[in-house]
RNA sequence: CGGGACGUGGCGCAGCCUGGUUAGCGCGUCGGCUUUGGGAGCCGAAGGUCGCGAGUUCGAAUCUCGCCGUCCCGACCA
């Protein structure tokens, strides 16, 4: 197929939106491939439409080869669906009623529906299933923001894996994460597996697809040997050892008028932060619960909540007043009959902590004697600490999240009903997994890690064509007949017919950023050639036009 | 939801503080002539409810209040 500019409606733009910040929001509105709607709300241009329409196909041949089965679910969703999983209360849920006052929903993921037709799987026989669609999704997400980075409407892959044990799950899962990485592969992508919180899916186990990108919305934590990758918020690191003072064999009260901070209080007693506690009172329902992390560690609340098994806030000025009477700045662990979780930094040792008196702290306090807290990981990693797997020092560095993969269990069969009888006759729920991918988001990371000042350099497996042609003023019949020798060999040909200079054609060429660029100019007519480009490396070959074909292939190989 | 900023032809901006005829500039668009391998030159033209609504005033893009929208930081987050 050749697509003729001058026909074409591709709205490039010299300066990007004032509102644009990311490469890839810059770049893909520049080049005409998108253009904003509203808030999180995009339109593919014919251009990005093409794009996402490779991502897709490269997805669908990946996940087809795992046994995926396509099928499409609605997106309007009646909401008990949500009321049986519990999700319905979650906050980014888009819900609406119809004209008679039913309740529903927008989904941002398809668990509900897909759970709702494995009720029809009733026996062992037929597992496993793998069934997947593409669909649009949608999140009153509270703050978009990067362009195609984070949006409010979206089209997703989710799979959908249902076996008969968590052995068959484990092969689902592990088919998965191997197509995904392939996927990535095809599209010229830098991504890493890494552990990640399974948040509000539902579930107990789940791992990201993080590629890391100038303006990404995560944090990927990276160990610099690599053999450790994982999510901000999951990532375990191990802190450096602190400056113990002498150990005392018992607590001892020290007055600390005003000093309500670590930072005041380490300085206060000229010790070294990291060899003090701090103290994050929370209501768990009802049950208050002391999380108690290192002085100079911050809390993740995504670990205390997997620790708690529940969600939680923080106490009120009131209620710590109440239960600790003492101020928010002076809180410990010693002598409270509430539950006290502990991070694992604090197993060994002894730290200074808040006396629960205003104004007084205690030197000393050590976990097991002076307190007896349950352990955990708690804490957020932090840059410099060290790898739990080899020692070595943790990075961060920010990412696009391009994928999640669920181990959901039995999160959603069992509430939904969908069981199958085993060769006993005994019923049992569906074991399940889901995986996602956006393709939007995979679009903006290709042009996040693929680009320079000029534009995109887009990979040939998600390019919109293949081949630019640039023709010159008066070149008409030449490169037409580059672009049919092109077509005719299977690329996909853009070709720039419009009736604008050179300058203005070379700069879009390299906005657009097709991986070749031919340019036909005089030379075509002197003495039968055009110049071959490759988007990426920039330099330009002498080609006949015969032999364009040949060398574009050859370039390829 | 908290903090900050912005809203003026398609894109990028000035004007606003200190109200005063027909609201400017660059790019883009249309017509003409010239030009033609890295966003050209000259001439001419079209295109704007100054986000919306109230208010103050003889007079509001400009001052006041309210609302809406968008972006950034945070909170939140498959």
């Amino acid at each position: 197929m050749i697509a003729r500019a001058s026909k074409l409606f591709l709205p490039t733009l010299r300066d990007a939106p004032a509102d644009a910040d990311a490469a890839s929001h810059k770049l893909l509105v520049r080049g005409g491939f998108i253009r904003q709607v509203g808030a999180g709300l995009w339109t593919f241009l014919p251009l990005g439409w093409r794009v996402h329409q490779k991502v897709v196909q490269v997805i669908r041949e990946e996940i087809n080869a795992i046994g995926g089965q396509e099928m499409l679910e609605p997106v309007l969703t009646p909401a008990e669906l949500w009321e049986t999983s519990g999700r319905i209360g979650i906050p980014i849920v888009f819900k609406l009623k119809d004209r008679t006052g039913r309740d529903f929903v927008l989904p941002f993921s398809h668990e509900e529906t897909m759970t709702f037709h494995a009720r029809e799987l009733q026996s062992y026989k037929q597992l496993p299933q793998l069934w997947y669609h593409f669909s649009t999704k949608e999140r009153d997400e509270p703050r978009p923001r990067g362009g195609l980075l984070r949006v409010r409407e979206f089209i997703m892959k989710d799979s959908y894996s249902f076996d008969r044990d968590e052995l068959g799950l484990d092969r689902s899962f592990d088919a998965h994460k191997g197509a995904y990485e392939r996927i990535w592969e095809r599209c010229g992508l830098e991504v890493y597996y890494v552990e990640a919180e399974s948040g509000i899916m539902g579930g107990r186990e789940s791992s990201g697809f993080m590629a890391p990108a100038e303006s990404g919305e995560n944090i990927l934590v990276r160990c610099e040997n690599g053999d450790y990758y994982a999510d901000y918020d999951a990532a375990r690191g191990i802190p450096r050892a602190p400056e113990l003072p002498e150990p005392l064999d018992k607590p001892e009260e020290v007055e600390t008028p005003g000093v309500t901070t670590i930072e005041s209080l380490a300085e206060f007693l000229g010790i070294d932060p990291a060899a003090t506690s701090k103290a994050m009172p929370v209501m768990v329902g009802e049950r208050p619960v002391l999380a108690l992390i290192r002085g100079d560690d911050r809390l993740s609340e995504e670990k205390l909540v997997t620790a708690l098994g529940e969600g939680y806030r923080p106490m009120t000025d009131e209620e710590i007043r109440s239960v600790f009477g003492a101020g928010g700045g002076s809180l410990g662990p010693v002598a409270v009959t509430i539950d006290v979780l502990a991070d694992d930094a604090l197993h060994e040792g002894q730290f200074v902590a808040g006396a629960n008196r205003d104004g007084w702290h205690l030197r000393g306090v050590q976990a097991g004697r002076d307190y007896k807290p349950d352990f955990a990981d708690i804490r957020q990693a932090n840059e410099g600490d060290a790898c739990a797997v080899c020692g070595g020092k943790l990075l961060e560095q920010t990412a696009i999240e391009l994928g999640h993969i669920f181990k959901l269990g039995t999160f959603y069969s069992v509430p939904f009903g969908a069981t199958f009888l085993d060769e006993d006759g005994e019923e049992k729920p569906l074991v399940m997994g889901s995986y996602g991918i956006g393709p939007a988001r995979t679009m903006a990371a290709v042009v996040e890690q693929h680009h320079d000042e000029r534009g995109i350099q887009w990979p040939r497996t998600v390019a919109p064509y293949d081949v630019h042609i640039v023709a010159l003023t008066g070149t008409e019949s030449y490169a037409d007949r580059a672009a049919s020798a092109l077509d005719d060999a299977g690329f996909d040909v853009l070709l720039d017919d419009r009736d604008a200079r050179a300058g203005e054609k070379f700069a879009d060429a390299d906005l657009i950023g097709c991986p070749f660029r031919v340019t036909v100019g005089r030379k075509a007519a002197e003495d039968g050639t055009v110049d071959l480009r490759e988007r990426a490396k920039g330099e330009d070959d002498a080609v006949k036009v015969d032999e364009l074909v040949s060398a574009v292939r050859g370039k390829l190989s």
